[in-house]
RNA sequence: GGCGCGUUCGUCUAGGGGUCCAGGACGCCGGCCUCUCACGCCGGUAACACGGGUUCGAAUCCCGUACGCGCUACCA
């Protein structure tokens, strides 16, 4: 076992046989969770994991799951920005119970804790300016040490704070914080030790009277009677200081989750420099986002078996904070590829062309109706197998729709030197024109029948004629492809591309 | 520098002292299917960071080292 801490080897074999044949956790609900995005424009995928581990354990236990936007900076939040980090949860299906709430919101709030403090003398002011103590810290570093604060500055004394506050000089009020050890238990990592010394007093109020990050998370998270704080592990050395505060204000202390980061493919923080990091990015370049959301899901857990494709639902019920891995993940493109095929395989006809009409539309291939409609959701159950994205599947559609192709005479050497080519396709046109019924058999049968009429194998009128009604050489088998092109179109497309023979062949 | 966290195939992972000369998936390579392509199926490639312990036995437990990452702000 992981976590909780180190249990007796007798007590970890009972528990494990406890939980062999049902994914068992030891968190009970119902929980409080939230997740808490900076505004930044976009949901990072790292946050989207994230809210997606905080839904999973809402959806699990019981409980409600907070979404809380931490727009301290006034600077970088503006409701738009807002609106798109909804948007983003929204789109790859995370719910959130309530909220969003803003942390701005909170403001007084978070000043009456720290008078609080104050007053209880479990904080005070500090007239120093940043350069002054910037000086000692560098001063200190050059002889090898480490400065801490509280160790270099005293407190001012009660008259000189008088004074200086009669003076109206410029403070931020300091967190008295405790030189004891500090532990947490954190579900992914275990119990987590900081030896005493290693905090320092830190700022909670600015000199503009504005919070710190540390004092609003701790204000909110207690206000919301949070229970697990669900977060990227750039915050586990921040959480002593957290816990000192929760304590300081005499709140319960939550149980910490820190999720492993997502790396970039240079193992470096997940950056623009790689690719993609939001998730609308990947909306964008034709992801599904049951992919996004399963691949996303089973980064940094994994459920025990060899399970790769899994819905929410099935996550849901197997999911345990206990299974969270605790190192690094890179994020792989490839496999997001791969699960992104098998979904737009698996999913109901009807559900791929939802997500894909998007990518239609430049195409003009949108609002189409009646037997326009019925060519394209044929056409479209022809490739979904064939594109990992619905970026691809878009111009793999348009020959079905489109007047005149265009074809490339190098795709077309080895047809243009066919000289009986252009005559066996106006046969095999008339043939299919004469049909009765258009379908894969009977093209097919219509089709066999002339290669054995004019002794050729069948693949030499296969393969142009696939070339004719797609300008392509790859697609789905050709009796498939003609029936759902249709009569009109095939005709078109075969005389179009007997033309183009005419034309390049004698020229 | 200090403190914290991490390290199993290229990547995501399984693994919890013997059943592991390490299993699955993506990728890559080869084959089958076949009118092409894709899907699918079959096969192959490839890893316990290093060094010490503990133990009859270590990927697994302990201690170091290396490397990576994070924090060390009046950013979040």
């Amino acid at each position: 076992m992981r976590s909780p801490a180190k249990l007796g080897s007798s007590a970890v074999s009972l528990l494990r046989a406890a939980t062999e044949s049902i994914m068992k956790t030891s968190v009970t609900g119902p929980v409080r969770v939230r997740f808490a995005p900076s505004p930044t424009g976009f949901l990072h995928v790292g946050g989207a994991r994230t809210a997606i581990y905080n839904e999973l354990l809402r959806e699990n236990l019981g409980g409600s799951f907070i979404l809380r936007i931490e727009d301290t900076d006034a600077q970088r939040s503006d409701a738009a920005m807002i609106e798109q980090i909804c948007s983003g949860l929204r789109w790859i299906g995370v719910q959130w119970d309530e909220g969003p709430f803003l942390q701005s919101d909170g403001l007084e709030r978070h000043q009456q804790a720290a008078q609080q403090l104050l007053e209880q003398g479990k904080a005070f002011r500090c007239f120093r300016t940043s350069e002054e103590i910037e000086a000692a810290r560098s001063q200190a570093q050059a002889k090898g040490e480490t400065l801490r604060y509280r160790d270099f500055f005293a407190p001012p004394s009660a008259d000189e704070e008088a004074q200086r506050l009669a003076a109206k000089e410029p403070f931020v009020v300091r967190f008295r914080c405790s030189d004891d050890s500090l532990h947490f238990s954190d579900l992914v990592r275990g119990e987590v030790e900081f030896p005493a010394g290693s905090l320092d007093d830190f700022v909670i109020l600015r000199s503009d009277g504005s919070p710190t990050y540390h004092l609003s998370v701790v204000c909110d998270d207690v206000e919301m009677r949070v229970t697990h704080v669900i977060r990227g592990d750039d915050h586990l050395s921040n959480t002593p200081k957290h816990v000192d505060l929760f304590r300081a204000l005499g709140a319960p202390v939550p149980v910490f989750v820190h999720l492993p980061l997502i790396l970039g493919s240079d193992k470096k923080r997940l950056s623009k420099r790689t690719g993609a990091t939001s998730v609308e990015e990947f909306r964008d370049q034709g992801f599904l986002p049951q992919a996004l959301y399963n691949a996303l899901g089973l980064l940094g857990w994994s459920p025990g078996g060899d399970r790769e494709i899994m819905s929410r639902k099935e996550m849901v019920e197997l999911f345990t904070v206990e299974r969270i891995n605790s190192s690094a993940a890179i994020f792989d493109r490839d496999k997001l590829s791969w699960l992104n095929a098998q979904y737009m395989s698996s999913l109901s006809l009807e559900e791929v062309a939802k997500y894909a009409s998007p990518f239609l539309a430049p195409l003009g291939l949108d609002g189409l109706e009646g037997e326009s409609r019925q060519r394209l959701m044929a056409a479209l159950e022809l490739h979904r197998s064939r594109a990992k994205t619905l970026e691809e599947l878009g111009p793999m559609l348009v020959p079905y729709f489109q007047e005149e192709l265009v074809y490339v005479v190098e795709s077309c050497q080895k047809f243009l030197s066919q000289e009986s080519l252009p005559g066996h396709l106006e046969a095999l046109a008339a043939r299919f024109a004469a049909l009765e019924e258009f379908s894969p058999e009977a093209l097919e049968q219509e089709l066999r029948q002339l290669s054995e009429a004019v002794e050729v194998k069948a693949g030499v009128l296969i393969h142009p004629t696939r070339m004719a009604l797609t300008a392509s050489k790859k697609g789905p088998s050709l009796f498939e492809l003609v029936a759902t092109m249709g009569r009109e179109a095939t005709g078109r497309h075969l005389a179009n591309f007997v033309g183009f023979l005419g034309r390049e062949g004698s020229s």
